[in-house]
DNA sequence: ATCCTCCCCTAC
DNA sequence: TAAGGTAGGGGAGGAT
């Protein structure tokens, strides 16, 4: 069974700040004043008094949470250390309560119950037969259990509370926790568990049964009623779902996490725009000319004079006329002196956002998401985008769901999105920001990492000009920043000041909300030094950036705990062991507080991708090809927006895991899946890569179709591009982008929505009248709309047939090979001039009819091919079928250039045994000593796995009657066994191979391989006509095998058989993987031989 | 060794 | 009702 896999859903994603709950429950000063409270004294000199209370409140008292939690192991009032509980329903007292108990005396409060989270205890009061059954392994206790420890001050047995129904529970089985030290961070992101999606979903289904709660909207096993009696009319499906004919267009409108790429992919090339204009020198121009045409913004000159009066700053910006690269690349030498990094983030952004025009709702528990039914919404599975502080302190998360933050927060106020809005703050925040840094990174919409090390050297010189001032020029310089933002946009955004990223993000998540700090040695020592190194050990691996659930689960399984402290003292060797040379020794070094790495410069886009997972509901395949050309349409105009073209696509997608309900808790959403990718190259008929929407559309929908899946079964599709290539820069095919969008993409193709979706890009950035662009002026700012039409033949340059690259020609999809078959007969400039037929036409029908006459000329052509590598992915991973088929000896060592010189296809030559491979050698030789190369019959073969164009691979094809077909020829010879050589071995391979998956479907990845294996033998040069033969013995052998085994399932039964049995799918599942290779050797042997293959 | 391919993982 | 996208780092392991 392939993979299923959700990545969002298995994990325990949390936000990075801390949640203020904590700060609530730890008002007590610390005892040991360290640096972090030396910087809480510092802050009060620099005026953070400017800002509300609010902030300046939970700053402090997170500030000394921070501290304390760090002596937690020892606090005595830490009863629930090293638990983790999860509340399940409704309880009394309130989860809101029990959660308050909990955390304050030291334990975790799990919002849901994750598979991968590691629950010691569930709290409930009552439990359904289902849940009963669902924590019999857990431990399951009362309330009271939490009440009775908290007012003894001590952890009671919980034996003594357990949860009794009338059935016993077994409850003392539950996982012991973990020692892992509290972190004073809080977690990372709000937790999606459950409908996971596992890539190995066979291997931990046993974990995945064990925690659907009804509250969870990832839970994998409950179905959601609502949604099931929605869909169940059919008007609605087509109005709201991926049936929907403008689907793609009204959903990515919506979906905030679209537009969260969107924006940073923006931002990126927006600052590179800005630091190249720069560079040129042209300091505050440059930024100016860069915005202001996409968002009225104050000149950030003027801005800075104006802030610097109003918050009667004495220190003027003296840095707005640095060169912004100068210092960068005197960093680049060797070691850098000391650089000032500073990490900017708007607190709880799209709430502050929100919150502009409600201010009344400023200091409430306040979310972001698209349900905004009042105080509705107790069963709303809508995910919170963004929550408030407030709301945090009630254990409301990002990203969870809205019944989620109902149940921990009653009174939650739900505010819409405002993508327009987002955009426009962030826009004046790298403004802003740009004026003082010598280095950005776009992190996203609301955060950047900025190098300020010129502008904090130029306020130090100043402040040592002064003498008397103590103060810290980079606290100082980040208030300042603060303060801009603020005028700016009315928002609060934190600031973590540091040496290195790593410790700007922690020092940042330690700023949060509204304040800044800055993580910084005592000592002026260049490494970490022990404060450092003891503001790091309290924290977890997943408060580390880059490390999240997955690497907790290592670190726990592996080192029993997940604590910063403690995996330091683990040896690098052990952590590259477990997380990889590269990411082992990054951890190694993030213990440490180690970290070299220089701000991301943007290098260029390496794919582009389209993906929507939420919705898909086909009934139909027709729906699903629709939907296929709407998304390809979408990814065309990607790719246009920057001018690329790709090389490669992979069609992934999501498919209902069997175990699944149709109709996942989660509305609407992907539930528990297996994700299926496909990939191929893509290349235009001009042999080159493409941005052809027909291109495009063809062979995602054959990569769609080539899974032989059940339309309704889809629950996510996802495009992606890689291997790009330069396109051309403007006009032409490129225009739509500064166009808009509208009319002009609609004057090509009826299905592509005639609204722009990137309704924030930087044109349409301002949100009043301009985000509607009459059609008129859309027309005009596209010279040539037919541009974007499918590539009229009429006009096609085609090459002459001898200079198509056939690797090339043979990676198209069937229909436009045919087409281009065509249109070269037509144009007479086929080897065999005038044969076709006058017109091509697009009937399928017709096509077929003409298919043999064209596929005899391809027999010619193709033969004076130089061997070449069959299609995409001849190499299998590891599996059961691959080691079977492996060859046994080891391969002769030779060059495959000289493998190529000799006729030899090397990918057949290592597959031989390795007295056959010396054996060929010797034979090549002495032809090749006899004759001379066939220069004219040369080719250039585009070589599959070199992204960057034609790679010539010189071989020079020996005269027929040479080259003996190097596969199979060797039978009889002299009667010993060979692997992979003779009939009766490989059919004792398919014999093995189909006992062992007798009673389980076949692997993907080993009918790919055995598909690529056959078509190796019957395809190209590699073998004879004798080739063809074994193939066709082969292929009935194990037609021969299957009916043996699952005669009934050849034809596969319409309709639904309820007695359908395990055995009967996986014969079809058989049937299904023998066809689709007769169907893939069909089409190699129609092309060599002009016929199919007759198994008869 | 170094590359490539097919994934997983992470961040917002 | 709801809108679970997207790009890039990098690891495992085969190909070169
Ligand atoms: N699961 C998530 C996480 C974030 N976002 C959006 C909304 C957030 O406002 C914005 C910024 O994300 P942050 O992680 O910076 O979170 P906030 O800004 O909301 O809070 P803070 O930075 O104060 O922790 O991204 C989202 O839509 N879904
Ligand atoms: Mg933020």
């Amino acid at each position: 069974m392939p993979p299923a896999s959700d990545s969002h859903d298995g994990g325990v994603k949390r936000p990075r700040s801390i949640t203020p709950t904590h700060l609530e429950q730890n008002p007590v000063a610390p005892q040991t004043p360290n640096t972090l409270q030396e910087e809480e004294d510092d802050e009060e000199i620099y005026g953070a008094a400017h800002f509300g209370n609010f902030g300046e409140y939970m700053r402090r008292k997170r500030a000394k949470l921070q501290i304390q939690n760090a002596a937690l192991a020892q606090d005595n009032d830490a009863i629930f250390k090293g638990l983790s509980i999860y509340i399940n329903g409704w309880t009394q007292p309130s989860v809101q309560d029990l959660r308050q108990l909990i955390v304050k005396h030291g334990g975790v409060f799990q919002p849901y119950l994750d598979r991968k989270a590691i629950v010691t205890h569930v709290i409930t009061c009552s439990l359904t037969p289902a849940k009963l059954q669902e924590f019999k392994k857990m431990k399951v206790v009362r309330p009271e259990w939490i009440i009775d420890s908290t007012t003894q001050g001590k952890l009671l047995p919980w034996q003594d509370y357990k949860y009794i129904q009338e059935d016993r529970i077994d409850g003392a089985q539950g996982k012991q926790a973990s020692q892992t030290t509290l972190s004073a961070f809080a977690p990372k992101d709000s937790s999606k568990s459950l409908d996971v999606t596992d890539r190995n979903a066979s291997e931990s289904s046993e974990l995945l049964k064990r925690g659907a709660t009804s509250l969870n909207p990832y839970a994998s096993d409950s179905s959601n009623p609502i949604a099931k009696r929605a869909l169940a009319d059919p008007e609605w499906r087509r109005a709201h779902t991926s049936a929907a004919p403008d689907f793609v267009e009204e959903y990515y409108r919506n979906s905030r996490l679209h537009y969260l790429s969107t924006w940073k992919n923006e931002l990126r090339a927006l600052v590179t725009e800005a630091q190249e204009q720069l560079d040129r020198n042209q300091p505050l121009a440059g930024i100016d000319t860069c915005f202001s045409s996409e968002a009225t913004i104050a000149h950030p000159q003027k801005l800075n004079q104006r802030l610097d009066k109003e918050i009667g700053s004495s220190i003027s910006n003296t840095n707005t006329n640095a060169s912004s690269s100068k210092l960068l690349d005197e960093d680049t030498t060797t070691h850098r002196p000391q650089r000032v990094i500073m990490h900017c983030d708007f607190d709880c952004f799209f709430v502050s956002a929100g919150l502009l025009s409600r201010p009344h709702l400023r200091g409430k528990p306040v979310v972001v998401c698209h349900s905004q039914g009042g105080q509705g919404g107790v069963s709303s599975t809508s995910e919170i985008a963004s929550a408030s502080y407030a709301a945090r302190e009630k254990g409301v998360q990002n990203g969870m769901s809205l019944q989620q933050a109902r149940r921990l927060c009653p009174n939650v106020v739900t505010v819409p999105y405002e993508f327009e809005l987002y955009k426009e703050l962030s826009l004046k925040f790298y403004t802003i920001l740009l004026t003082h840094a010598d280095d950005l990174q776009a992190v996203s919409v609301d955060e950047a990492l900025i190098d300020v090390s010129t502008a904090v050297k130029e306020l130090e010189d100043k402040f040592s000009a002064n003498e008397s001032n103590p103060s810290d020029p980079a606290k100082v310089l980040a208030e300042k920043i603060r303060t801009q933002i603020r005028l700016a946009t009315g928002c609060e955004i934190s600031i973590g000041i540091a040496d290195s990223i790593l410790l700007a993000r922690l020092a940042t998540k330690h700023a949060k909300p509204a304040g800044s700090y800055h993580l910084i040695h005592s000592s002026s020592a260049t490494e970490p030094t022990n404060e450092i190194l003891d503001f790091l050990s309290p924290l977890d691996i997943t408060d580390l950036p880059g490390f999240a659930y997955a690497a907790k689960n290592k670190a726990l399984e592996r080192f029993g705990t997940s604590n910063v402290g403690e995996l330091r003292n683990i040896s690098k060797e052990r952590l590259c062991q477990v997380f990889g040379k590269s990411t082992g020794d990054t951890l190694w070094k993030f213990a440490r507080g180690i970290d070299d790495r220089r701000l991301e410069r943007d290098g260029g886009r390496r794919s582009v991708s389209c993906e929507i997972n939420y919705g898909i509901r086909f009934e139909n395949e027709e729906q699903a090809e629709k939907f296929i050309l709407q998304m390809t349409n979408e990814v065309k105009k990607r790719l246009d927006d920057i001018h690329m073209l790709g090389g490669s696509m992979t069609l992934k997608i999501m498919k209902r895991d069997p175990s699944a309900p149709v109709e996942p808790p989660k509305f609407l959403g992907h539930g528990k899946c297996e994700v299926l990718t496909k990939q191929t190259r893509l290349l235009s008929p001009n042999g080159r890569a493409t941005n052809d929407a027909k291109v495009l559309a063809d062979h995602a929908w054959r990569l769609l179709k080539a899974f032989h899946i059940d339309p309704k079964e889809l629950r996510g599709i996802g495009i992606h591009i890689h291997r790009l290539e330069h396109g051309p820069e403007k006009g032409g095919t490129t225009i739509q982008r500064t166009a808009a969008p509208g009319q002009a993409v609609l004057s090509f193709t009826k299905e592509i929505p005639a609204v722009p979706k990137h309704t924030c890009t930087p044109d349409v950035s301002m949100p009043s009248p301009k985000s509607q662009i009459p059609p008129e002026v859309m027309d005009i700012d596209d010279p040539d709309p037919k541009g974007k039409k499918p590539i009229s033949k009429d006009t096609l340059d085609l090459p002459s047939f001898s200079q198509i690259d056939m690797s090339v020609y043979e990676a198209l999809p069937e229909d436009l090979r045919k087409e281009l078959d065509e249109e070269y007969m037509r144009r007479s400039a086929s080897p065999m001039p005038g044969v076709g037929p006058s017109r091509p036409s697009t009937s399928t029908a017709v096509l077929e009819q003409k298919s043999n006459l064209k596929t005899s000329n391809m027999k010619r052509i193709t033969h004076q091919l130089a061997p070449r590598t069959s299609g995409p992915s001849l190499s299998p991973q590891k599996s059961a079928l691959y080691r079977m088929m492996q060859p046994k000896a080891k391969s002769v060592s030779i060059p495959d250039a000289e493998l190529q010189l000799f006729g030899i296809d090397p990918e057949v030559f290592h597959c031989l045994p390795e007295d056959l491979q010396r054996e060929q050698l010797v034979r090549a030789r002495l032809a090749k000593s006899g004759e001379l190369i066939d220069a004219p019959t040369q080719k250039k073969v585009l070589k599959p796995r070199k992204p960057t164009g034609p790679v010539s691979r010189l071989a020079p094809r020996p005269k027929a009657g040479y080259r003996e077909p190097v596969f199979l020829r060797q039978q009889g010879k002299d009667g010993e066994k060979r692997y992979l050589t003779d009939t009766d071995d490989i059919q004792k391979v398919i014999g093995d191979w189909i006992e062992k998956y007798r009673n389980s479907a076949p692997k993907e990845k080993d009918a790919k391989y055995f598909a690529n294996y056959l078509l190796q033998c019957a395809d190209g040069q590699k073998a004879g006509d004798d080739g063809l033969e074994k193939v066709i013995a082969i292929m009935k052998w194990w037609m021969v095998l299957l009916r043996k085994y699952w005669g009934a399932c050849e034809t596969p039964e319409e309709g639904y058989d309820p007695s359908n049995t395990q055995s009967r799918q996986v014969g079809e599942a058989w049937w299904r993987v023998f066809n689709d290779v007769k169907e893939q050797l069909d089409l190699v042997v129609r092309r060599k031989f002009g016929g199919t293959i007759s198994l008869k």
